[in-house]
DNA sequence: TTGAAAGCGCTACCAA
DNA sequence: TTGGTAGCGCTTTCAA
């Protein structure tokens, strides 16, 4: 491995010259550029991270704290780090794992070593442990989901509240006065923040608008496939015409595989709309109507928010919500026996 | 941040006494020992990561190369990751997480730079890419699974085949003539090295055992619950009387349904055991006997294995199978017309 | 437009 | 048993 001063040598120019035609700091003229370029390139040289590290003041590298939780839905998960190591990476940056092993221990140790620059907090929990320690260490911490007492932090995520508000205007347009919201596993209502977001939108704007909103869950830890089909039957024969889908993908398809076992389409009668989703959609048998949670969009804006932290003006702590988008794919349409508008 | 003068001052002595006393590459006397720990303590010092890089041969860090294949097992990936976490931590070493993003630019990059120790490989391809990388890059580099060519390669694996054969083994053993194999999605048997190496030690041993064996898999490219419990429908209507599962979690779950469905127990009328799954059995509504695929197993004897790389002996290049382990758990028993005996 | 050189904070060699 | 100190390879100030 050459290093800096192999590649001054065979340019003819010093060191810090290097530095600065690779950095761009100072101003280097074309043909001394030139010259570094073709030995960086000739001697296959890439500077020293650990130098790196050491001389300037930045890491190049993002820690990413996720926990261990066993009913966390691992793909939706997996995108997520999936997502948070592209921005980071389109940022020159790197992602280092902490799965919390001993509790926090990992968040406080890359703080204390300085191995990181900031840090990304997953799967944020209401009562989040990692809260307190962001708090504690004097390393930026940006959370992606928003834990109960965020005061001071800085916090991004989708506008669950919105997108359900959203999905049930939808539905009230259409004509619908009957609606159901199919949740999550129950656990999720406890240990994770958006699915109690999620159903408050629904039954809130719900409450607004004059509809009946019933609520149900997919299963106790995981979906459980019979579950999900009960509570969509209970709404069904309590009169719902329309489904509002916050659930994992295998409870998307149970509630379809229920409809078409009633022999019901979807929209002829009963309109269905799935919220914050973030896997593929195109995998059910139905196209469905969509407000998705697009990962891509929560880790882009926290990593950028965690790069402003290092930069020369702190981006204001506080909670940024990202607006929902709305996909039609023609899940929705009135009632069946609706005064509203047959168009 | 202290740093390793504040700590020497503070106890009282030079900066090599500190790093040898927090080190343990010198011996200390135990009151110097002690006064050290004690300014360590008061000052929440921690070594700078960078400075250790730099000054030391070690970054305490490992990449882990986690390709996007859009097709692989979330929650198995996501349990190899995490397992390669915890064999890492045990050992005092971080992930650095590399989705190769640009081909396979991650892991160039950080052997250049020189930023991690050694490389693990996850989710091998039969014809993966990062096996012409890992011979040219100077890191160190450990294969968990096996790419067709691997000479010259670190590997590790779960030794599939012997797992497929014990299964077909305790069924034989049983009394089964005739037994199915359900595996995995169709894509698997191109795209990933291990479900052929289970077909063929079914196939194989059951060859040399007398028995006749069907194969199906579970979907193109996922579960798909109808074609799953049509193979095992196919695999019973021609007369199987136990079945291997080698599939996902959901497909266990059909298998199940399709012979509750059918009133079939288990294993009163069928025989059922599962071979190479990394999930909870525990969730099924039938305990299942079992060779599992413990990630724990691969990644701590990966990690040992890029440990040993740094150290003085090199462990021989070649590829490592780790012995199956079989639970029984009650579900596999004589065929309902057999001639073995009742016991 | 460029160079010289002072660190960054640690490890590990050489002395004592 | 301990201390002094020369680097590790880079960034960045100060000078020219």
């Amino acid at each position: 491995m050459a290093n800096i001063n192999e590649v001054a040598e065979a340019a003819g120019v010093s060191i810090s010259t290097v530095s600065y035609a690779l950095s761009g700091k100072r101003p280097v003229a074309p043909d001394t550029r030139r010259r570094i370029e073709a030995a960086v390139l000739e001697l296959g040289y890439s500077p020293n991270a650990g130098a790196r590290m050491l001389a300037g003041s930045r890491t190049q590298i993002f820690a990413l704290t996720e926990p261990l939780r066993t009913d966390t839905h691992a793909p939706t998960h997996m995108a997520f780090v999936l997502a948070t190591a592209v921005a980071a990476r389109r940022n020159d940056y790197d992602i280092l794992l902490l799965t919390d092993e001993q509790a926090q221990a990992g968040m406080s140790r890359v703080a204390a070593n300085r191995l990181v620059d900031a840090i990304l907090v997953l799967d944020v929990a209401p009562d989040d442990a990692r809260v307190a320690l962001a708090r504690q260490i004097a390393t930026p911490t940006v959370f992606i989901g928003i834990p109960d007492d965020n005061e001071g932090l800085i916090c991004v995520d989708l506008d669950f509240e919105a997108a359900a508000a959203w999905a049930v205007d939808l539905l009230a347009d259409a004509g619908h006065r009957s609606i159901g919201l199919v949740g999550q596993a129950d656990t999720a209502y406890v240990k994770s923040n958006f699915p109690p977001r999620v159903r408050a939108g629904v039954l809130e704007r719900s409450a607004e608008r004059g509809l009946s909103a019933a609520f149900g869950t997919t299963g106790v830890r995981h979906t459980n496939r019979q579950q999900t089909r009960r509570a969509v039957a209970e709404m069904l024969d309590a009169g719902a015409t329309a489904l509002i889908l916050h659930c994992a993908d295998d409870a998307h398809a149970a509630v379809l595989a229920e409809l078409d076992d009633r022999g019901m389409s979807v929209p002829g009668d009963v309109s269905v709309i799935s919220v914050g989703a973030s896997f593929d959609l195109g995998a059910l048998p139905v196209a469905l109507d969509s407000i998705p949670l697009v990962p891509q969009s929560s880790c882009d804006l926290a990593v950028d928010l965690a790069l402003q932290t290092l930069g020369p003006d702190q981006p204001e702590p506080g909670v940024r919500l990202i607006p929902p988008v709305y996909t039609a794919r023609g899940s929705i349409a009135a009632p069946r026996s609706s005064e509203a508008p047959a168009d």
